[in-house]
DNA sequence: AGCTGTCAACTGAACGGTTAGTTGATATGC
DNA sequence: GCATATCAACTAACCGTTCAGTTGACAGCT
C-alpha cells in the first residue's frame, strides 16, 4: 500500500533474498509507517495516539522513538513516504490538463487518506519547512511544461502557469476539500459524474 | 448538559445600557467565544488547550464548562457564532456568480481563521451532524436561485446547480485551501491578482 | 437609606485519567 | 560474542473536568 520500499540490505553483503527473519527492522519500520498513515489521516498530529500506532503495527512504542525520534518525526516520515505518490510525474501532461485533472481526481478518490494527510500537514505543520522541497522541485518542472504549452497555444495564457497548476489541483481535489454541507444528499452525484465535472471544468478553464 | 446554553438575559429586565458591572455573564461568554475562536483556529480541537482559552479570555477554566458544557461544546458554539457570517445571503447573487466568487474570496481573505475553523470542523468533527443544518438550508435557496439563472440562460447548464455552487466556493477558497508547496515564492501574486484569477475562473466556468 | 437573604458569576485547587517519551533488561540474528 | 531489535514497565508532565467555597449584584423588607 505504501510507496516503493528500497529495503537497502544489499550493502550488508547479502546475496539472494533470505527468508523473512522474525526480527526485521525494515519490516517493522514499514508496519509502523502504515499504521501511522492510518492514524494520522484520521486524527491528525495532535489527535494521534502513539500507543495506538504501536499496537496497530504490532510493534512497541519505544521502536517509534528508536526509528523516528519523535511523534512529529514519524509524521514527517509518513509524509515523505507518500511524497513520491503525490509528485508522480507519470500522471501529468501539460498538453492534456483536463485528462491530468481526471487522473489526479482518481488519485484523491482512491486514497482519500492521503488527501486528509496533506490537509493535516497544512493545518498543523505549516511553516515547518519539512519535506516540501522535492514537491516544489517537481512543481517547477510542471510549471515549465505548462509555460511551453501556453507558448504553443494549446492552453490559454489568461492565467500564469503556476496559477493554472494550482487551479487544476484545486479542482481535482474539490470534492475532497469541500465541507459536507455542500453535498446535496438528495441529489448526490456518482464518482464518475464528479470526475466528468472536474474534467469539464478544466477544459473550460484552459479554452483559448 | 450540552445544549443548555440559551442565556436569555432579557428575563432580568434590564432597561437601558448600564455601566458594565464587574460580573457580566454575557461579556464573559463573549470573551470566551473570541478567545476560543483564535485558539481553535490555530490548534484545532485536539490541539487546543482549555487553559489557554480561559487565560486569554481573562476568565476561569470552570466557566467554560459552566457555559458550554465541554470542549467540544465550546467548539460547536464557536462554529455556530460564525455560521451567520458563512451563510450570509447578501453576498450571493446567482445572476453574477463571478462577482459572488469575488466577494467570497474577500471573506476568506479577511478572515482566514474562519476558513481554518471550517477545515478543522471537516477533519475533526465530520459526521457529528451539529450546526450544519442551517448552512444546508441556506444552500438550498442558493441552489434554487442558480437553477433559475440556468433556465434563463445566463448560466450554463453543463453543471448541475449544486455542483456549480460547490465549484464557485471551491475556487473562492482555492488559495486558502492549496498547500504551501504550490505557492511559487519567486513569482507570488498579489491579493488583487488572485482575486481576479478567481473571478475569471468562474466566468469561464459558467460561459454558455 | 440601610440591612439582609438569595442567587448567579466566579475562583483556586485538586483529581483521575491519559500521554509522550525513557530505560534497562531480554531475546535474536549473524 | 556482539550488535541490535524488541518489549514491559516506568515517569513526569499534562489536560479535561469537577467541586467546594467566595464574591459581587440586586430585590425586598424595614
Amino acid at each position: 500500500m505504501l510507496g516503493s520500499v528500497p529495503a537497502d540490505r544489499s550493502a550488508r553483503g547479502e546475496s539472494a533474498a533470505p527468508a523473512r527473519p522474525l526480527r526485521d527492522a525494515d519490516a517493522t519500520r514499514q508496519r509502523l509507517l502504515e499504521a501511522a498513515t492510518a492514524e494520522f489521516a484520521v486524527h491528525g498530529i495532535a489527535g494521534a495516539r502513539v500507543d495506538r500506532i504501536a499496537t496497530a503495527a504490532q510493534a512497541n512504542k519505544a521502536q517509534i522513538y528508536h526509528y523516528f525520534g519523535s511523534k512529529e518525526g514519524l509524521f514527517d516520515a509518513v509524509l515523505g513516504a507518500h511524497a513520491n505518490v503525490a509528485t508522480a510525474e507519470e500522471y501529468f501532461d501539460a498538453d492534456d490538463l483536463p485528462g491530468t485533472a481526471g487522473r489526479l481526481f482518481d488519485q484523491f478518490d482512491s486514497r482519500p487518506d492521503l488527501a486528509r494527510l496533506a490537509t493535516w500537514y497544512r493545518l498543523e505543520r505549516a511553516g515547518s519547512e519539512r519535506s516540501i522541497g522535492p514537491i516544489m522541485a517537481a512543481n517547477e518542472a510542471k510549471i515549465a511544461a505548462i509555460t511551453l504549452a501556453q507558448r504553443q497555444g494549446s492552453v490559454t495564457d489568461t492565467f500564469p502557469p503556476d496559477v493554472l497548476l494550482g487551479l487544476v489541483i484545486t479542482l481535482a481535489m474539490a470534492w475532497v476539500t469541500l465541507p459536507p454541507e455542500f453535498e446535496n444528499p438528495a441529489n448526490a452525484h456518482s464518482t464518475g459524474q464528479r470526475r466528468e465535472f472536474v474534467i469539464e471544468s478544466v477544459r473550460r478553464l484552459i479554452a483559448p
